[in-house]
DNA sequence: AATTGTTTAGGACGTACGTCCTAGTCATGA
DNA sequence: TCATGACTAGGACGTACGTCCTAAACAATT
């Protein structure tokens, strides 16, 4: 096992764990035993708990990235694009009613925190709502791109919350026939 | 000073403090240092943390109640009461960019806490969707009015939550006039 | 076989927290 | 004046946490 492959399974891990309990509430030991190396060990690979964290930003922020190029990829119009953003509430339904996001639950935690790294977990909506924004504009909302993808962000956060609250799926599917009419709205009969 | 008073002053320091800090970041001795007692003395009036969670989230209650029952009697007719509904985003503006929704935050962080108090919690949203959803049925939506309730529900927290990380009052107003927009499609120009 | 750098386990350290106890203060009213 | 009950300050307690150290095990290379 590789200093950097275990490094990346406790990267991986404190992932999932700080989705899950929030990251105050995930300890060292919590993350260390997921791992399967002594607490101890852990000073090894991270000096400090906000150093993971830092790290499990960084690794939001890529694998974001790399989601939102692939879409770009695979779609064929700006109109898909927005849809495939829409369609992750359908995707990962299962965990948004367990966790919520996990994008607005970190950002809402680090600010109640005022942690340091508010600002790095900010970026990772920053980064939706650029792209959101691009994908409007080619739709030709030059003028409206930002105020329609806040928009769209905002809903699909509202969804998240209440789909977590209410404990309710089918929640996530009625808001989202919502948000697919909502969107034909901006999209010139390409649908 | 009676102890009903110091009590109720407990109470509500520790609201505001979890309001603003979460409630697991909010330590005894942050609210005895609110409401200048002795953290020792505190065991006096709270035995335990979760007691002093469940007297919180039971004046939330209370309040939301009085505040909703004002609404009705202050609104002549529902499309009123839904509108006051809506204007707390713009009253409590300036609290909601700094802090978030107070009850989306805080049924977020029992929910990852795995927390006791978590369905009492929901309880808040819970008063919020059904006296929405009496108001829906009584604009005449009686099979929707639940679907509305939520949908609304879910825009408010969604607005709520990207207001508070972007910092924005002025996405805020924005939203609001959306939603009054919205609400106009279900009020038979009753507006 | 010897050497070197990487990775590990285990536990020590100080701090902060929730909880709990006790001795004492204070106001009230008999 | 004294007895009573409400309230308080200060600190003890065990636990859990983030942090840090050290000695040893391991792997790779010579």
């Amino acid at each position: 096992m590789s200093a950097i492959s275990k490094r990346n399974q406790i990267i991986a891990a404190a992932d999932q764990l700080f989705y899950q309990h929030g990251f105050e509430h995930t300890s060292f030991s919590r993350i260390a035993e997921a791992v399967k190396i002594s607490r101890g060990n852990f000073y090894y690979h991270f000096k400090t708990k906000d150093e993971i964290l830092d790290a499990v930003i960084n690794l939001r922020l890529a694998n974001t990235q790399a989601m939102l190029d692939q879409w770009v990829i695979e779609g064929k119009i700006p109109a898909d694009h927005i849809r495939k953003f829409i369609n992750i509430l359908i995707m990962n339904r299962a965990k948004i009613k367990r966790f919520g996001c996990p994008v607005g639950t970190l950002t809402t935690e680090l600010t109640k925190l005022n942690h340091a790294a508010q600002e790095d977990a900010n970026k990772l909506f920053t980064l939706f709502r650029s792209w959101l924004k691009r994908q409007f504009q080619q739709l030709g909302h030059k003028k409206r791109a930002d105020e329609l993808a806040m928009h769209l962000l905002a809903r699909s956060q509202g969804v998240a919350t209440l789909a977590s609250v209410f404990n309710d799926e089918k929640f996530i599917k009625q808001e989202v026939n919502y948000l697919y009419a909502w969107l034909a709205q901006y999209t010139d009969n390409t649908a």
